[in-house]
DNA sequence: CATGAATGAGAATTCATTCAT
DNA sequence: TATGAATGAATTCTCATTCAT
């Protein structure tokens, strides 16, 4: 087996700003607030809800007046919107993390171990705390934000079932399996290994969920679609 | 192929009022009024999430005065903790119409279209609108209601899983399949069934899933088990 | 002369609640605070404006619960359009006592005498400090609520209007003047009389405008009137 | 009938600033910026009210800081006032046009066809539809600025006012028409021809009033005033 | 001198819950 | 026992005006 067979996801806790401030090199005033608000806004909103959270706990926990805050978003679904397309779209951690695990499958032969790896990789970035929280809270408000919902689900989950596809699209040409609708058989593996435990997490947020489960279901997952699969 | 092989789930529009009438023999005034408001709460509780409705808004849909309401629930947090576990102990349908398929598959001897029948029941009822909108509104108010969410799960999710094991360990007994471990195999067969239509409707409330597109996740679940399970 | 030539207007200072109330024998509680919440804003809205009066100004006059306000109008501009209607319609008074004036008239023979008489009852009523203060409300909020003041220029200048141009038609019929166009000439007198008047107290409401000028503009009215239409 | 039996008034939409801008010579930079403030502040004021508009709005819209507005001017109240002061003492539009057609009258002796000029120039200058807003809005604001109403009554109509009385006071000495008053005789003529067509257009913004309804209420009023005043 | 932020308050509206009647 | 009213606070949003930079 060679070396990186099993990469780690780069980043799952989702600190918000950090990421956003990098990108934008002068960092104005004006801008620091805005990630400020951003900052808090995420953290309340995850915590405790889009009800939950009111607009003047988000202006005191970014140190920020009421005032700044309507001046930077028009309103809280604005701002609520904002922030959840924001840490959408940097959602694309997993998918390198995937890419790369299919690579190392392919280098290294050994299909089993290989997809037991991308199991766990792929669990610890979807059962990270921060990312289930949003998922709840995406769910939760998908009633009254779809369009949000919809963006959520396809930058989000569908990303990762695409990079899953083309994986195995690449192992399908391999030779390495026999996989005719990749899409199909993406979907199938991913809920194979995360259904139960994201159900779990999403129902249960105080259940802490074991590598080791982790790894049981992954290799469950991982024999049952080699089996389906050859 | 024996007829009873695809039994259909016994209701699935949770019409609330009726099956707890039933099971009060006497229905005084008072317990009329009681159900009136759970049902009212039902409506409403499961159309426009906690936050979203007032008890003003349920004192009015249950024609009856707010103190009415207070007198038969201490509070909000109340109402809708009876409202949701009332429900979600009158899910016991799906299990009996899984056992059902089982006992069918046992009779037919046809193992995969047996499997698709139990996959298109078993989506049916959880995909079923309400449902689907009951399990977004407890996954919503997990954070402030997780008791609410581990019962919700035990009895709703759980029981299905349950029905599903039990099945399986019957085929494995009748040596129509090998199932080791028939939980985690209840399991997987589940979320390879579900896993992605439940995602779906749980952020894109507006998807409609079609009949054809539940049997053909049917059918590529129940291969994929076949071809793991022999 | 006979008697009755000058028949006063029976109401002008709108004190509004009392003649509801004497509409509604029983007037339960509820109707009380209604009243009492109505008889506020009428006196608010017209003293200080739309935007000038506040919900909790109108609940602590009304000495009534800002929620009980809530209750019985839907929101600030159900309870402003309320109150204009309520007042608009009750607005009547100078119509019986505008055709009394023109049966005396006819009665007495005496027209100059008798237009001037009218004259003097239109201003007394139109110019009523409240009822300035009204129409200037009004006409502040014709682009907020159109449908109000089209409602009230309908009811208030217009059965005005209306109850000369019967009076015309009448002394058309007699001889005593002929009146080819009895709604324009009626437009013509009413502005006559009032334009003037009407229009420096819109814009200044501590002008006091003395019985005296309004005799002469009345007299002067009546005079061309006379000369134009014999 | 000679030329110059009709003159158009010579400005009605009240473009503001050009005119301010012609009266100061230089114009330095500071200059422009108040009259952008003021620009911005007439349209806004006259579009939405006093308590419609907001100093951000008005900063917006003249592209000046609010810290730029407020150096210019003390407070709300005062730009309001130095705005409604500056429109009204360029009214005197309709005044020169008034005088033109009494000379003209003189001239072509033609009475009826004078008067009725007249009446056409008369409503089309006071009928335009920022003129009738800048009325409504003084009217509105009466008793928040009884001082700027006052001002606005003695300079726009007042001053119409007196050139028609100037006017009937030539026709009187040239031996055409006979008016004792000249004054009461002119807010007669005004009224005759004005006065039901501000009400409408005053309580329904929407009302657009024909020039044939114009045109016929001048003919009307020059026939009944022809009759008063031989 | 001019920009963005802050202040501090007030508006409309809604809510869960508790008194009186 | 049940109804309408009251309470008292919270929430979103806006405003006029004034500091800091």
């Amino acid at each position: 087996m060679s070396e990186r067979t099993t990469p780690v996801p780069s980043r799952e806790g989702l600190r918000p700003s950090e990421v956003v401030a990098s990108a934008t090199p002068p960092a104005s005033r004006t801008d620091l607030k805005r990630l400020a608000i951003i900052d808090a806004a995420t953290q309340l909103f995850i915590a405790n809800g889009y009800d939950g959270t009111s607009m003047d706990e988000i202006a005191a926990a970014a140190q920020v007046s009421k005032q700044t805050v309507y001046k930077q978003f028009q309103d809280k679904p604005s701002l609520f919107r904002d922030m959840v397309l924001g840490i959408t779209h940097r959602a694309e951690g997993i998918v390198n993390t995937i890419s790369d695990h299919f690579e190392g499958i392919v280098r290294a032969q050994d299909l089993e171990e290989g997809l037991l790896g991308i199991a766990r990789s792929y669990a610890g970035a979807v059962l990270a705390p921060q990312v289930i929280r949003l998922r709840r809270l995406v769910i939760s408000e998908a009633d009254r934000f779809p369009d949000l919902a919809r963006a959520y689900y396809l930058h989000a989950p569908g990303r990762g079932l695409e990079a899953v596809a083309d994986g195995l699209r690449l192992l399908d040409r391999r030779g390495l399996l026999r996989v005719e609708d990749p899409p199909v058989a993406a979907a199938q593996f991913s809920y194979l290994v995360l259904g139960a435990l994201i159900d779990r997490k999403l129902f249960d947020p105080s259940d802490k969920i074991s590598d080791n489960e982790i790894a049981e279901h992954g290799q469950g997952a991982a024999r049952v679609f080699i089996a389906a699969y050859r």
